[in-house]
DNA sequence: TTGAAATGTTAGGCGCATCTAAACATTGCC
DNA sequence: GGCAATGTTTAGATGCGCCTAACATTTCAA
């Protein structure tokens, strides 16, 4: 790959870092990245620098750092890449959800502005990826979204439709499916109370509301 | 990109300059290659040294290069997906044929089996990219393909059906979009004598014998 | 046959992203 | 308010792919 795919690849830390934080972008620690990367905090403070030359980042020593409009504008540049990319895997090429992370972190890194218009269209402008989140527009914002919440949030539990899995590494996905829960999947109060309460967090749900015109089915 | 596409370049210039010898593949000078991949010559050296030492090619110093039968395997899959993502984008997103070499370049080092041969069968396991170059199977075999010559040697010209463009840069490719010359495109005699005598080692045809069933439409 | 020109390789160095080890700053607790 | 625990940066080294310059080999022609 380009040399600046790792540039990329801390943008996108530094999106998917701050974004987690309530109250907007908040400092990200150069460790948090370091974990979320996969490097050393030496290696992370290093390129956050560069970044911060760049006009992408700027870094308060020994509190963080965050992303300029300019690099958070990438940042989403790259989410969108990397959405649109999962959903052709998945809705074409047949793979399951919980498989194309890894491929699409690659294809992400593609340097073609023209490839992801033209796939956008072929893909006929999805909104939300196989995920269930959404895929920021070409301008950076995003397309307004059904209403979503933790299904932690929705204790007592209460009947609802899947909406996304965010956070959960390959693993949960896996598991996920092999209990046949998906994207769309209906879950009932019953099926709630069978879940590892650690998913609870993970599993984004349209709360009730939303099921009550296909109840009558 | 990961830090073998390097390595892989290497292969596939090996491969192409060992290819277009005839008799085979023949020794390839790292001078030849420097050229075609745009680096020094004591680059390729280096670089040859190690495809060397992962058995994929050997070296005879001050002679040349050329593939192993592993570096040839490598190298066939490398042809194949590149050709396999030309298609892609050419049929499926609607490119023009002369758009896609850069970005195939850039897909085809995206590392997964499984994806090459989910794109094979979404695009109906093609036997030819948009060029009308072969694209090999996945053994390395390539399916039989219907007889083809450069238009140089079809002199005195006569009418034949474009095959593919073999060498051509992206700007013959260009040139030829705006003649209305494509894959399949009929040729007849006088269409020929328009044509600068440089494009003629370049346009490969099928002759007229394969048109005969068509002209009488 | 031999030596100059063309071609190819080795030597040494640079930039990038990474690491480990060590120095340094911040936070929180007594 | 000082000091230990924790977190962060700086310093120095490594591996990789690339370069230029110096050296070696091959080729070809006088």
């Amino acid at each position: 790959m380009s040399r600046s795919t790792q540039r990329e690849d801390h943008l996108k830390a530094l999106y998917a870092l701050g974004a987690r934080q309530e109250g907007g972008s908040d400092w990200v620690s150069t460790t948090q990245m370091a974990a979320h990367l996969g490097v050393k905090p030496p290696s992370v403070t290093a390129m956050v620098q560069v970044l911060t030359e760049l006009g992408w980042a700027e870094h308060r020593p020994y509190h963080g750092a965050r992303l300029t409009d300019a690099g958070q504008k990438l940042a989403l540049s790259l989410v969108r890449k990397h959405r649109l990319w999962e959903t052709f895997l998945v809705d074409r090429l047949g793979f399951d959800w919980d498989e194309v992370h890894d491929i699409a972190e690659q294809l992400e890194h593609v340097d073609s502005v023209e490839l992801v218009e033209r796939l956008d269209a072929f893909l006929g402008h999805p909104t939300s990826d196989p995920h269930g989140d959404p895929i920021p527009k070409p301008d950076g914002t995003f397309h307004p979204q059904q209403e979503t919440m933790p299904l932690s949030s929705l204790i007592p539990a209460r009947r609802c439709v899947v909406a996304g899995v965010r956070g959960g590494d390959d693993h949960t996905l896996s598991a996920l499916k092999l209990r046949g829960i998906g994207l769309g999947s209906v879950l009932t109060a019953p099926d709630i109370a069978t879940l590892p309460t650690a998913w609870l967090d993970q599993l984004w749900v349209h709360p009730e509301m939303d099921l009550e015109g296909q109840q009558d089915e």
